[in-house]
RNA sequence: GCUGCUGUAGCUCAGUGGUAGAGCGCACCCUUGGUAAGGGUGAGGUCGGGAGUUCAAUCCUCCCCAGCAGCACCA
């Protein structure tokens, strides 16, 4: 019999008879550990303990203490355990796929009939009952056909399609629990009481596309998190519950920053106070974009159809669009994005080499008709304000160019403490205009870009604008959440549709390449994500309320009143509240309305024209001068990209 | 857009086949209180919109609108 040699992580090495199991292995360490076992990492590869190990390898045995192979199995054991229980309640629900996720698994059913929320705990309890049972899970290895006629027999109509596109002719996996059977690639546990009974979670179910096609069926998904350990789920439980408190639409109603209407869907209602902190944040982009070299201009937000059919909207575009007919009978849209109007006044005059390039920058608002399913608060919306620019630039320039917006944008999410940020590069989509030669220049400029800025980036194929490859900058929050905000878009179409052109320093006409690029993104999702990164805490220099000045007693008044005066002639944003209510109610509802500094004035302050100056999430109070506390919240009001 | 759920006072939510309730907020009065809710009184609702069933609909049925979760789509 053939000998293979396996090398533990220990370096030691040990000979086994050609075809052994990783549980045989265990077996032949401690009895122990045989039932400890989980899995192994055999040549790097995930083994389940039942695989037959056919060549020399390296060979790691895990148990419960090795984190991601713990959690991996116990997530794909719950997902197959889940399964069986919904099928056993109910025997004629058809399977499909069930993989593992971030936090747990789902596994998408066809039922004719919704899962309620008493069916998830119906399904949970069966779920234990199996791991109870700690049965076995054994695996065989069947031939392609055998395993279509069997799915065929038993009316697994998912299974079958499923096996079908697998490529090649190579054998399958069954796996088994009990009399339970699945089609997986495994690796999976040595039983089901290996699954830590109370340490997942069934949390809901939603509707889900067979493969994730929209023309395909939509099964019933169930999601369920899981962890190895009890104390983890509980600490799971506890985040969603901290991410559910930052919700920018919760956070937004509670500091009245905005709201929406049914009549408007997806569409904001700016109230003062954030409707400040867009202004706040425009101020301080425009200061930037204006020292990177930038020129702003507006133009109409509703424009004749001839000009989306040049550009290419029309065709390609005519979904997303809200479309405005007048009274003489002319079809007008409103428009989703500010690029053909840039290019109105790119063209509307003779540009030489000279000038370029040319970077305009418009904080214009477009418009988009969402589907509604994916409107969500400030995230996503149907109108919306981009701080969009376009520039213009030779061929050459154009590296150059990109890299400049790169190092921009990284420089802005570092001022709003972004410094987590990965950039997604997404290629020519099926429906886009424009030759391959093109496509190929774009995208291998936003390339070289990367590469010469040292960025790493992931590419996602096809996913592309009709008119070019993008950059997308997804940054990660306070929470690990992460965002995609800013866009960088290489374009040789827009200008070519438009005839768009320069002269040269040979006297020649040449078309410009054109870049789109946002770095906010839009304002809107901009703020929700300031919003739910912050929950709610502002800093200082974007806080809508910066400070309230407030009496202890009216005898206080006119005092507050005064000092209310000064902090505002100093240009900050002062409130004074010398309501006829106690401190402790002033401060509480200060504080929810998230006002980072309360400035109480009492008999002792107005004496000694002091203030007891209290700060957002702090307890303590501390007594200061007037004018030392207007001077450092002053210095605490300047924008970052203005501190010395 | 698709699947499921939800829609009752400004907000959060009870409730019933015989046209409605709480807490907070709001108004007024009392209270002048030292850092996260002082007390009292009062005003607020075509029960998302439309149609149907019924002697009678906020409640049951159907259609529409909006919101929520997920999917699909995207800044």
């Amino acid at each position: 019999m053939a000998q293979i040699s396996l090398t533990f992580p220990d370096g030691n090495a040990r000979s086994f008879v050609a075809g052994v199991t990783a549980a045989e292995v265990a077996a032949s360490i401690s009895n122990s550990l045989a039932k400890k076992a989980i899995s192994a990492t055999v040549n790097g590869d995930h083994f389940d303990l039942q695989w037959p190990i056919e060549a020399d390898a390296s060979i790691a045995i895990h148990t419960m203490k090795d984190p991601d192979q713990a959690l991996e199995l116990v997530r794909h054991d719950l997902a197959h355990i889940m399964a069986r229980a919904v099928q056993e309640i109910w025997p004629d629900v058809k399977v499909t796929i069930g993989p593992v996720i971030k936090d747990g698994w789902y596994y998408d059913f066809d039922r004719a009939e919704p899962f309620t929320p008493e069916d998830l705990g119906a399904i949970e309890k069966k779920m234990k009952e199996i791991i109870n049972l700690r049965d076995p899970v054994r695996t065989e290895v069947w031939e392609r056909q055998v395993a279509i006629d069997y799915y065929k027999e038993r009316g697994e109509p998912y299974k079958v399609e499923l096996i079908e596109s697998i490529p090649g002719d190579e054998p399958l996996r069954m796996y088994w629990h009990g009399d339970w059977q699945d089609l997986c690639r495994g690796p999976h546990l040595q039983h089901t009481g290996q699954v830590p009974g109370d340490a997942f979670k069934l949390m809901s179910v939603a509707g889900a596309y067979w493969r994730g096609d929209s023309a395909r069926p939509m099964l019933q998904r169930i999601y369920g998190v899981a962890f190895t350990g009890k104390e983890d789920l509980r600490k799971h439980l506890n985040m969603l519950e901290e991410a559910a408190k930052r919700d920018h639409r919760k956070l937004g109603r509670e500091m009245d920053l905005f709201h929406f209407e049914e009549h408007a869907p997806g569409s904001v209602f700016w109230h003062p106070g954030g409707w400040n902190v867009f202004q706040t944040l425009i101020a301080y982009m425009r200061r930037r974009q204006e020292a990177a070299g930038y020129i702003e201009v507006n133009t109409p937000d509703i424009m004749d159809r001839t000009l989306w059919e040049t550009s290419g909207h029309w065709f390609n575009y005519m979904d997303n669009m809200f479309l405005a007919k007048t009274h003489d009978d002319r079809d007008y849209a409103l428009k989703p994005m500010n690029c053909p109007g840039h290019m109105m006044i790119y063209n509307h005059t003779l540009r030489s080499y000279r000038e370029l390039p040319i970077k305009i920058s418009e904080f214009g608002k477009v418009h988009r008709y969402e589907p509604s399913g994916a409107l969500h608060g400030l995230l996503r919306v149907r109108s919306f304000t981009q701080d969009d620019a376009h520039i213009y630039c030779t061929p050459e320039q154009l590296t150059d160019e990109c890299l400049k917006v790169n190092e921009l944008i990284l420089s802005i999410y570092k001022d709003f403490g972004f410094e987590d940020v990965h950039i997604k590069l997404s290629t020519r989509p099926e429906n886009r205009i424009g030759s391959d030669e093109s496509w190929d220049l774009s995208e291998g400029a936003l390339k070289t870009a990367l590469e010469r800025a040292g960025m790493s980036y992931t590419i996602f194929e096809g996913e592309g604008a009709f008119y070019g490859p993008k950059l997308e900058y997804v940054l990660r929050d306070a929470i690990g959440r992460d965002w995609q905000c800013g866009t960088l878009q290489v374009d040789y179409n827009l200008p070519e549709r438009f005839s768009s052109s320069y002269i040269t320093a040979a006297g020649d006409k040449q078309a410009p390449v054109m870049l789109h690029r946002a770095l906010f993104g839009s304002l809107e999702r901009f703020i929700g994500i300031l919003i739910e990164n912050w929950e709610g805490k502002l800093p200082f220099w974007l806080a809508p309320t910066q400070v309230v000045v407030t009496g202890i007693t009216s005898d206080a008044d006119d005092y507050v009143l005064a000092k209310t005066a000064e902090l505002k002639a100093a240009g900050l944003r002062a409130e004074a509240d010398i309501r006829n209510e106690k401190i402790n109610y002033k401060v509480r509802e200060h504080s929810l309305r998230k006002v980072p500094v309360i400035l109480a004035c009492g008999k002792r302050e107005v004496e000694e024209s002091t203030v007891s100056m209290r700060r957002l999430g702090l307890k303590e109070s501390k007594f200061q001068s007037f004018s030392e506390v207007l001077d450092d919240l002053k210095t605490e009001a300047i924008p970052p990209d203005l501190r010395s």
